[in-house]
DNA sequence: TCAAAAGTGTTAAGCCTACACCCATGA
DNA sequence: TCATGGGTGTAGGCTTAACACTTTTGA
C-alpha cells in the first residue's frame, strides 16, 4: 500500500483566532502586535501553525491558552482562507476560529508579553493580510449564532444581571433592544436561574443576579434551533 | 526579509465536494467509487489536492468540472476537517464545499469515467474516512441556507413549476409542505417570473412555468436574512 | 427629595398554519 | 364523464413589537 501522496505539494496550515470579549458595555476583540517582519508592529489576530499531532481545534485551543492562560474556551470554526498570496512570506492556509472569553479572566501578563490589546468593534485598527476579512466573517457568524441560540454566557461573569445580558446582546447585534421584551424572551427560554442576591454596583436599588443553568440549557437545546 | 516559515511542517491540503442534485422527487448526492488503495472500490466524495496557484474555491470548481463538465457551479465552503489520522495514507487537511447542480446538465460520460453514481439521501452508502460526517455537515448547512434564502434554483431546470420548487424544498427540509402556504411564501419573496408557458408533462391541465429572476433576487437579497 | 436604574403587562399588527373546493384537460 | 394534478383564499392562533409608569435607595 502506498503511504504518501508523494507528488503533491505540501502547504503550511495555520489557525487564526478571533477572540471576543465583553466589558459590560461593548464587544471587544483581542489583537496582538506582530513582532516580526513583514508587517512588524501592525495589528494582527493571534494565530499559530498547525502541529503534526493536533487537530485545528486543538491548535486554536493551544494558541488561546498561550495568549490568555485560559483552558476550555468556547471555540467555533468559521472559515478557511486559502488565497495563494494571502501571506507574502510563504503560502499559508488559515483555518479561522472565533473564541468567546471573559475579559476579566484572561491573564494580563501573557497578553503583555504578546503586546495584545482589546479593541472595541467600532475601533478595530487596520489588520495585516486578510485578518480584517476574517473578523467580518466571525462577527457575522457570532450574530447568526446569537440569534438562534443563547450563546454568549462565556462572555459574562458567572453571575450577571439581566441588564448585562441585554447589553451583551445589544453589543453582538449592534442595536438596542427593549428591556421588557428582552426579559420576556430570555425568561421564555428558561435557561437562567434567578438568585436571591443583588448586584449593588450598577444602581442604588440593585438588580437581581442570574446564573446560566447548563442543565436546563442542554435539556431544551433543540428548541433554540431555527426550524428546518 | 525572511521568505519562508521554514521550520514548520507542511501538510497536504485537499478539497472534497458534497455534490447535491435533484431529480424532481428526491435530493441526491453524487458519489464516486474510489479507484486506489486504501478503501479501493468504496464510495467517496469527489475531491482533489490543492494546487500551488489556486484557492480552495478554485480547486473545488476544478474538481467539479472534472467530474461533471459544469462551469460556474454554486459552491459554498462548509468546514475544514483536520484530524491527524483522518486519511490513513498521509495526513491531509480537507476543506469541504457543497455544490448544487442540475442533474440533467452533468456530463454522464465524465461520471462514468469516475464510476460516479447518484444516491438518494436516504440511501447513501457507507463512505470512506470522515466523508459521512462531511455529508452531515453539508446537509445541515444546506437546510439552514434554504430556510433563510431562496437557494436551490441551481438544482432546477431554468423553467420550473411551482410544484417542482415545492418538491425541492420538501426534499431539502425532509418534510411535506402545504402547497397554498408554499406558493404564498414564494410569491411574497418576489423573486420568480411567471411565464405564459405551461408544462404539460405533469398533468392534463398543465402547470405554469416560472423562471428565477436574478435581478429581483439581488435587489431584495438582504430581506431574506434572518433578523440580527 | 431627587436622580438613576430596576422591574413589570398590555395591546395591536403581522406572520404562520391549517384547511377544501373548483378548474382544466386527456384519456 | 371521470380521474388527475393545478390553482386559489380565509380565519384563528401565535409571536413580535411598541409602549410608560412605579419602585427603591443613595446622595
Amino acid at each position: 500500500m502506498i503511504n504518501t501522496y508523494s507528488d503533491q505539494s505540501h502547504l503550511l496550515v495555520a489557525v487564526d483566532c478571533i477572540i471576543f470579549g465583553f466589558d459590560n458595555e461593548e464587544l471587544k476583540l483581542l489583537l496582538i502586535k506582530r513582532n516580526f517582519e513583514p508587517e512588524k508592529g501592525n495589528w494582527s489576530l493571534m494565530g499559530g501553525f498547525l502541529q503534526d499531532d493536533e487537530t485545528s481545534e486543538n491548535a486554536a485551543s493551544r494558541v488561546l491558552l498561550k495568549l490568555t492562560g485560559l483552558h476550555d474556551v468556547y471555540l467555533e470554526q468559521i472559515h478557511t482562507f486559502s488565497d495563494p498570496n494571502r501571506d507574502p512570506v510563504e503560502r499559508t492556509i488559515s483555518i479561522t476560529y472565533y473564541a468567546l472569553i471573559n475579559i476579566e479572566h484572561h491573564n494580563e501578563e501573557l497578553s503583555r508579553q504578546h503586546s495584545a490589546e482589546w479593541f472595541s468593534l467600532s475601533e478595530v485598527p487596520p489588520l495585516i493580510f486578510d485578518h480584517g476579512q476574517m473578523v467580518r466573517y466571525a462577527i457575522n457568524r457570532l450574530r447568526y449564532k446569537a440569534s438562534t441560540q443563547p450563546i454568549g454566557f462565556e462572555l459574562l461573569p458567572e453571575k450577571f444581571t439581566m441588564r448585562q445580558l441585554q447589553k451583551l446582546y445589544e453589543a453582538i447585534q449592534g442595536q438596542e433592544l427593549d428591556k421588557r421584551n428582552f426579559a420576556k424572551k430570555i425568561n421564555q427560554l428558561d435557561v437562567l436561574t434567578k438568585l436571591d442576591e443583588k448586584d449593588m454596583n450598577s444602581s442604588k436599588r440593585g438588580s437581581y443576579l442570574f446564573k446560566f443553568d447548563k442543565e436546563k440549557y442542554e435539556a431544551s437545546q433543540n428548541n433554540f434551533w431555527i426550524k428546518i
